[in-house]
Formats: C-alpha cells, sequence, structure tokens
DNA sequence: ATCATATATACGAAATTACATATATACGAA
DNA sequence: TTCGTATATATGTAATTTCGTATATATGAT
C-alpha cells in the first residue's frame, strides 16, 4: 500500500466518514451509510467501490444488502492510522452517528459463516 | 485540526515526502528538497507554503535560507499519523535520502535561540 | 413473469488541484 | 548601489477529482 494512496482515500469526507463508521461498527450497508451522512446513494455507493478498490474495505453480500468492513489484508500500519484518526476526532463523526443510531428500520445483520 | 484538511496535505507525493524528510531530519531548508526530490523550485515552494498553511509546518529565516521544520503547534494524534507513516514506509523515501546525503554543499545550520 | 428495493456504474459537467513559466522579494557580498 | 543566490507568488493552463442524473444489475416477494 502507497501510502500517498491511502492518504488520497482519506482526502475526502464521504470516504473519511464511512471509513470511520464502519471501523467503530464493524460492518455497514450502503443505505446505514446514506442515512448516517445524509448523502446520495451513488455517492456513497461510488466512494466505497473506491476504497475496496484500494483495498482499505471488503465487502460481503446477504440479501438485498452489501456490508462493507474493514479488509482483512489491511496492513497494520494502515490500521494503525485509521484507529488513531477515529480515537482522535469523534466530534468530527457525532452527528453521523447520530442519524445512524436514530434510524429505523436499520437492516439485521446474520453472522457469515467466515467473518468470525 | 481537520482530518481531511490534513489527509489532503498528506495526499500529494511532493507534500508528504517533504513532511517525511523533514521530520527525520528535524530541519531542512528548500534547496534541500529541491534536491532530495529532483523537482523545480517553485513546486516544492508552493507545497511547502500549503503545509505551512494548514499547520503542519512551520519556518525559520536563517540568512538567504529558508528552514522548514513540524510545527511545535501540531496536535499529537496528528503526530502519531505522521511518525507512523515514517516508520513503515523507508523505502518510499529511499531514493529522497541517498539525493539528500550525496548533495554537495548542504547549507550549515546555525542553532537558532528558540528551537531548543 | 412483474414489481420493489438495494446497490453499482456510466457519462458529461463542474469544481478543484497541480503545474510550468515568469516575476517578485529578501538577503548577503562586493 | 549592483549582483547573485534563495525563496515566494502570480497567472494561465492542464489534469484530476467530484458530482448529479440516468441507467443497469441483483435479489426477494408476489
Amino acid at each position: 500500500m502507497n501510502p500517498v494512496e491511502l492518504y488520497k482515500c482519506l482526502a475526502d469526507d464521504t470516504r473519511l466518514k464511512s471509513l470511520l463508521l464502519i471501523t467503530e461498527e464493524g460492518e455497514l450497508c450502503v443505505c446505514e451509510l446514506t442515512e448516517a451522512l445524509k448523502e446520495s446513494q451513488p455517492k456513497i455507493s461510488r466512494h466505497l467501490a473506491q476504497l475496496r478498490k484500494f483495498g482499505l474495505l471488503s465487502d460481503r453480500r446477504q440479501g438485498q444488502w452489501i456490508y462493507y468492513s474493514l479488509s482483512p489484508d489491511l496492513e497494520s500500519w494502515a490500521n494503525i492510522i485509521i484507529q488513531t484518526t477515529l480515537e482522535n476526532n469523534r466530534h468530527y463523526l457525532s452527528e453521523a452517528f447520530e442519524n445512524l443510531n436514530t434510524m429505523g428500520d436499520r437492516p439485521e445483520r446474520i453472522q457469515s459463516c467466515c467473518t468470525s
């Protein structure tokens, strides 16, 4: 993972907030992120695709929903960067967390066999 | 310091390498960075100005030279990000360090009174 | 089969960013 | 003062990124 590529991924509000929310929650689907960030579905989807393309996220399908989570292959220093950012910028995410937690009808997760 | 602003600063090769070289060396002047990165003077200068504007670098003049160093006001989590990036991406900087170390006529530093 | 929901992608336009070049400023030496 | 070196900035252009809109795909229900 080239460090500039990593930072380009983090250099956008939609991508950074999505990544941090996913880091905190374990996994989230696209509709939860559109609700948390109050952004259009194509916009969220496009940014998630970029995070996946550069190896930051992985996805799994469960029915109609696609759940995104941190890639298990992420290099440990990149994980440190993400964790450090999350722990020191709670205020940056507070509104998004509120939106997420007051969201009705959040899809239910079924544990996939290999997630452990 | 907004995290996205930080990552925008780091999302460019010239800026990231400059910042990491300065972090490793303590301080560097513009001409040393142009030599280390083999880039034009205005290009280096422009990117350093951006890093200073966003609070990552501070500068001091000594004669004709302007030395850049990490800002003492940098929030600690931002310091962790920079340090972690430096320690885990030595290869990314190896060519730049070679250029720096084989550079002739590096300007001599005079300890400024307040740097401690 | 059709329909509704969730998600992904394509395309052109708008915004942002980066750059080369030229020029300006600041300092030291003569 | 003038000259040379180091650095900064301005300007127009090119490249990149982002976005809205429309459309495509996949799944589940009927």
